[in-house]
RNA sequence: CGGGGCAUAGCGCAGUCUGGUAGCGCACCUGCUUUGGGAGCAGGGGGUCGCAAGUUCGAAUCUUGCUGCCCCGACCA
């Protein structure tokens, strides 16, 4: 992509209202632009963020065995009487009409519509377990919107329904969600730690909040320093094999988040040493509910006796929207964002240092199509600018790589290449930088530690 | 919903107290000079001052009502 023909509207100032830095950084770097309260429009750059995270979201959970569909934005109001939510639900769901008067509502979650449709398509135990998911946008009238995307009232979630015919199989779902969550949120370069969260009605120990540790985190969180260390399962993980010991090792040391948070357990648990307390954002929350919904909707399957049994539930929600605000939040600088690789908007960033030159035009030209040729995603700077507004530009949008092409290290038949992480730079070659890249695994699918 | 604040050009702001033909910086357009970390000079375009009513010869400015947005608290991916 040359920037002169994208869609890049960048902003030198900070506007007023964005408080938190990922705000800051998405309005300056041309993401988002406020609709209203707690309302994006997402511009092409930070579309493409969060269509990848969404990619990642979706990979994780196709490999962990669930199945993707699509349910609408608009929901029934009869379908959420059914379960009683309706009248329970309160001002957060934004309810509305259609010309006949019929009572609609923009849906903020869709336990009675997944529960309806498997009603209606499942009869026998012999078509569980299940897990169906789909990403979709939720509008959820928070009473106070804000920190951008990060709680918005519209916002973009994965969300996920497992159906099991006894909890102990239910159970087995949950550790699948469990262990993908570990892998998702690692393929995007963040270090999530499970805390255990409020139970359902069931109780038990079957619902996790997935905490990313962020310096501007919104919550307090405390737990082992152990988490820190623990290396999330690899691309070998079978998921037919037992999960559950894995799951333990994720969820035996102290971890919680300040609602949860037991002062006198954390001194006992965990040394000294060991006690971590840090800011977190909450990306992920698992949870077992058992029979809630199956029961008020009749969803019921046979089992081998002949008998019928309401199925037994869980959810498993992402906020795919919220994570791109997460992963700035943990992944920037003074001078802009730093994107982890795998959901940078573009591979590279190519700077033309001195565009209306015949030489560096021509060369930058070259380089532009070999790179993409090599398969990366380039965004070619080709703007009659200087030098330092280019640099400043790059840096504020944040692409893991910048390939630095002027007169001066062409004369010397090098260019330069900088990581923007880590701010290192390099003059080599192009083929060099060629190689390099390749090494790095910049173009390919991620797929994790 | 309770408390606080803001609304003037795409962004950041001054002007409002004390009414008198709307300004600054950045961004944008043109030209020249510049060109390896947000250039300089010159010229230029863009705003019914959130909306409505009122007071007044005259309202961005005073009065009243409304709306939108932000921040602090209880709720949440």
């Amino acid at each position: 992509m040359r920037l002169s023909r994208f869609f890049l509207p960048m902003l030198r100032d900070d506007p007023k209202e964005a408080e938190i830095v990922s705000h800051r950084l998405m309005l300056r770097a041309g993401m988002i632009r406020q609709s209203s309260a707690g309302i994006y429009s997402w511009l092409p750059l930070g579309y493409r963020v969060l269509s990848k995270i969404e990619q990642i979201v979706r990979e994780e959970q196709d490999r962990a065995g669930a199945l993707e569909l699509l349910m609408p934005t608009i929901q029934s109001a009869d379908l959420w009487r059914e379960s009683g939510r309706y009248d329970d639900y309160g001002k957060e769901m934004l309810r509305i009409q259609d010309r006949h008067e019929r009572d609609l509502l923009f849906g903020p979650t869709n336990e009675e519509l997944i529960t309806a449709i498997f009603r209606d398509g499942v009869k026998s135990y012999k078509d569980l377990p299940r897990i169906l998911y789909h990403i979709q946008w939720k509008f959820r009238d928070e009473i106070r919107p804000r920190f951008g995307v990060m709680r918005g009232r519209e916002f973009l979630m994965k969300d996920s329904y497992s159906f099991d015919l006894t909890q102990e199989e239910a159970r087995r779902s949950y550790n699948r969600m469990f262990v993908s969550y570990l892998r998702t949120f690692a393929r995007m370069g963040l270090k999530s730690i499970p805390m255990a969260a409020e139970t359902g009605p069931i109780g038990g120990d079957l619902s996790h909040e997935f905490i990313v540790l962020a310096e501007t985190g919104e919550s307090e969180v405390y737990c082992h320093s152990d988490y820190l260390a623990m290396q999330s399962p690899g691309e070998d993980l079978d998921y037919d094999s037992d999960l559950a010991p894995l799951v333990k090792t994720w969820t035996s040391q102290y971890a919680a988040t300040a609602e949860m948070h037991d002062a006198a357990r954390f001194e006992s648990e965990v040394a000294e040493a060991e006690r971590v307390t840090a800011r977190g954002i909450e990306v992920g929350h698992i949870f077992f509910f058992g029979t809630k919904y199956s029961e008020a909707m009749g969803a019921k399957v046979q089992g081998p006796d002949g008998g019928l049994t309401p199925v037994e539930m869980g959810s498993y929600g992402i906020g795919v929207s919220r994570l791109v605000g997460a992963i700035i939040e943990a992944s920037h600088d003074e001078a802009g964002i730093i994107w982890p690789q795998s959901v940078a908007p573009f591979d590279v960033g190519l700077i033309n240092l001195k565009a209306g030159d015949a030489e560096t035009d021509e060369a930058c030209e070259g380089f532009y199509t070999q790179l993409q040729n090599a398969g990366f995603d380039v965004l070619y700077d080709d703007r009659e600018d200087r030098a330092g507004a280019k640099f400043a530009a790059m840096d504020l949008i944040g692409l893991p790589w910048q390939l630095i092409v002027g007169p001066k290290s062409l004369k010397a038949g090098e260019v330069e290449l900088k990581e923007r992480a880590t701010g290192a730079r390099h003059s080599l070659t192009f083929e060099s930088a060629l190689n390099m890249l390749t090494n790095a695994g910049v173009g390919e699918v991620g797929v994790g530690a």
